[in-house]
DNA sequence: CGTAAACTTGACCCTTTTCAAAGCCCGTGG
DNA sequence: CCACGGGCTTTGAAAAGGGTCAAGTTTACG
């Protein structure tokens, strides 16, 4: 059995009760009940594609999925093209709720890396807030969480310069990555984000990211090659970018 | 009996049922049992000054609230004093919803003009989801929404210039205002927002913010005076701003 | 091995920031 | 009643950070 990848799509495990995910140590337990719940809401498993479409910006879309593996982001665009990156996807995140509150969606999802997904159908989520009280407990977490996580990405955006914005966008991805284990001996993780990306979800031009990332990695601070990022100095990138480590702390799954 | 307003803290009822904001028509219908529920969850209410915090960023806060009357925002500041506002606050906003998730909260609530707020204990909110269903959907609801307005500002703060990051802020603000009935026959709301605000919540600075806004004003697109916001070119404001109206829904209100 | 995508780099320009100072509004106190 | 002071707004001038344009280089992949 291999542990699910933020670098390709492994399909999920036909059993909720055998997922890969839930076998480390970042996601909180469920009871059988809720993973034979979970199970039997479940509609299917998909694999999409990297660099393609999920969720089309302002379409009705009544699915909700949870991200089994692959890396993807959550988008808004302008009509001359362009686009911010609201936050990136990695396995465990639950994707379309918003959905549900707004009967059409207000952000398109692309896939960066090739991504298997679990399928929820839309309409059954508030069954499941009715059955089992504790996995909507959790619905409610993991939106609470993916806020601050936007949250974090506006203060960055919003008021950060250049260098700082960089270094917070290395950190965070790295750690996050990290926490799913997906870091190798050397504290290398896969990172399959473009400059594109970079630029597109710091509020930067494809140019100037460039150039940043290209002075932090002059300075030692990191190392971006064949596909991995390493953090040379996570010191000197925390100190740039006021970041603060918050605490790692067991997330619900669906 | 007085509407609640945005501008002074108006103490809210005693009787939850009685609640003067689900008597317009911007909040979903709740049972009488669930009327009954959160006014025994309900701790008691307070009434805050303007311009005073409610909750100190970075720092542990076991209450939620849901505000009755008057103005404020979620905000976030680096250590030298960089401030962005992530949002705005209204009357029926619920508050403190994140902290659930990282115990401690990552964001500071201050008010701008005197708030008055129904005060819930945190710990009391799994409770409400195992007992009313319905409730805890919506509190999932509204946590969506909230994300979807932290959303929005993100892509003005990374990808929209600042006339375009001002036309969205008037249009969104009185969009808001006016929904909640606040504006009066000739179409203004009461504006206690001052341009320092406007700069944090854009990502801009005061200077710009005040120069910018004054252009849009001279253009004839809107003006503020007396503390009221009127706007004159809601169609132009619309077009610079690529402002998208999405269709007024009733809102959860706990 | 060839082509397209992704990454680099230099030069120039413009939007926005910073600095500085004055004007306005309003509540307080003499 | 009017002077004083603090917060908010307004304006101008200069500086800079970041955007845009253009072109070259490297990498990935069919």
């Amino acid at each position: 059995m291999h542990s699910p990848s933020a670098a390709k799509g492994v399909p999920p495990t036909a059993r909720c009760a055998e997922c890969a995910l839930r076998e480390t140590t970042c996601f909180s337990p469920a009871t059988p009940e809720e993973l034979e719940f979970v199970q039997s809401y479940r509609s299917g498993t998909v694999i999409i594609p990297p660099s393609s479409t999920l969720i089309r910006e302002r379409q009705t879309h009544e699915r909700l999925y949870t991200l089994y593996s692959g890396m993807a982001f959550r988008y808004k665009t302008l009509s001359d093209g362009r686009r911010q990156i609201l936050n990136f996807l990695l396995p465990g995140d639950l994707i379309g709720l918003q959905q549900e509150v707004c009967e059409a969606a207000q952000h398109g999802v692309d896939t960066i890396t090739e991504c298997s997904l679990c399928v929820f159908p839309g309409d059954g989520l508030w069954n499941m807030f009715r059955a089992h009280a504790r996995l909507g407990y959790s619905v409610t977490w993991l939106a609470a969480r993916e806020e601050s996580m936007v949250d974090d990405n506006l203060l960055t955006a919003g008021r950060r310069n250049a260098t700082e914005r960089v270094a917070m966008l290395l950190l965070h991805l790295h750690r996050r990555l990290a926490r799913l284990g997906l870091a190798d001996e050397n504290g290398a993780v896969t990172f399959p984000v473009t400059q594109q990306h970079i630029a597109d979800a710091l509020g930067l031009s494809l140019v100037h990211t460039n150039k940043t990332l290209r002075r932090l990695a002059l300075l030692g601070l990191h190392e971006i090659s064949a596909g991995r990022l390493r953090l040379i100095n996570p010191r000197a990138l925390a100190r740039l970018a006021e970041y603060y480590d918050r605490p790692m702390q067991q997330v619900p799954l669906v």
